[in-house]
DNA sequence: TTCGCGGCTGACACTGAGTATCAGATTAGA
DNA sequence: TCTAATCTGATACTCAGTGTCAGCCGCGAA
């Protein structure tokens, strides 16, 4: 699903990738996202800049590339679902494997996550790749769907909703230090939908 | 609330800006948001480059500081809302105040909106102004609320949502021209969170 | 009216992101 | 081993955005 680097130039490429980033990252959560330039990171790096620069087209992606396959993520994980559950639980279900994929490794997360929040450009770019996922996504969801709609309103507001959980969800969990449990989590967020509106906005939790 | 211009300065300063995005805006929709420099734009309204810039600190801002006093809106409007009600509904009349304040001339709005859909960089922003106007929207939509809970996700979640909402249907209607009534519009987008969320995910409408 | 002050303007210089090109080194694969 | 595709570093370029500075304009006080 997600681009096996299959010929020995992918491998090679994906291997460069990921340790041009590793050595980024370091100076990111030294310095500051907005305070490194590209000439700093090829520097650190030990290649020139315009190589550093063939691997990431822009100094978001550096940070943020790990996110790319969370959108394949989702909607596989929809597929994989039995068509016969409500939208609300297939989505949680979903985002479920996309913060599995996401957690490998606790430590390292929550400090990208940290430097994502506190970096506007990083928040920005993220909710792009997120709004690109959001029409496959709503596919997916109503294609195991019985009737399917010309006008897909409903769907693309829950999958919408659903993304937007996604980040909450991992802002309450990063801020926990990965503490708390990302299922639990996910169950009192979309509790957001399943109890009945009242005024009472807290969760019985 | 929405800074209202007091001196004479401040006037003159919010005149001046009106008029420079104004022609700017031509420009975009002429060209493309990318293709057209800040060079262009100053010799296009007949300032200097630096005059430019000292109005707008982004070639983004030229396009989006309308959107700026949405977020007040909102909050004001959640404000008014008799409290009494619940949260969904709270929601959806104070988004249904702030397409008011857009919508003032509908053929203006409907191009804005299509140039946004059509450059990722105005999206991009336009979902970073959003992030910034959720809080206080989180905490007037709990203020109004008997118990103040600490831990809001319930209520974040909901308020997230409901920004969603307010871009999905804003792109909807102007992809009708316009033609479609914004109040349904909300309305089909909020029975999302309505209806039994069963696996039927088309609106009755 | 004249003076002085604060803010506005244009000109200029500068940093840094991102694009494009090119010659030479390297490597995959026949 | 040979060849062609690819990778690399160097260089030059455009443009966004920041900062500075001297001159100008309008406004209030003397």
């Amino acid at each position: 699903m997600s681009a096996a680097p299959v010929g020995t130039r992918e491998i090679s490429r994906h291997a460069v990738r990921a340790e041009l980033a590793r050595v980024a990252f370091n100076r990111f959560c030294l310095t500051g996202f907005n305070q490194v330039t590209f000439a700093d990171l090829s520097e650190a790096a030990g290649v020139s800049r315009s190589t550093f620069l063939r691997y990431f087209g822009t100094k978001e992606d550096v940070v943020l590339f790990v996110f790319d396959p969370v959108g394949d993520v989702i909607t596989d994980a929809l597929d994989a679902e039995r068509a016969n559950q409500d939208d609300w639980s297939r989505l949680r279900n979903a985002l479920e494997s996309a913060v599995k994929f996401l957690v490998r490794d606790v430590q390292e997360l929550v400090t990208i996550l940290g430097l994502i929040e506190q970096t506007p450009a990083l928040c920005a770019r993220l909710r792009e790749k997120q709004a690109e996922w959001r029409p496959e996504i709503v596919a997916r969801l109503q294609k195991t769907t019985s009737s399917t709609d010309g006008s897909s309103v409903i769907a693309t507001v829950r999958v919408a909703a659903a993304l937007e959980i996604l980040w909450i969800v991992l802002g309450q969990w990063s801020a926990s230090d990965g503490q708390e449990d990302l299922g639990k989590l996910l169950d009192a967020a979309f509790a957001a939908f399943s109890t009945p509106a009242c005024q009472q906005t807290d969760a019985p939790l």
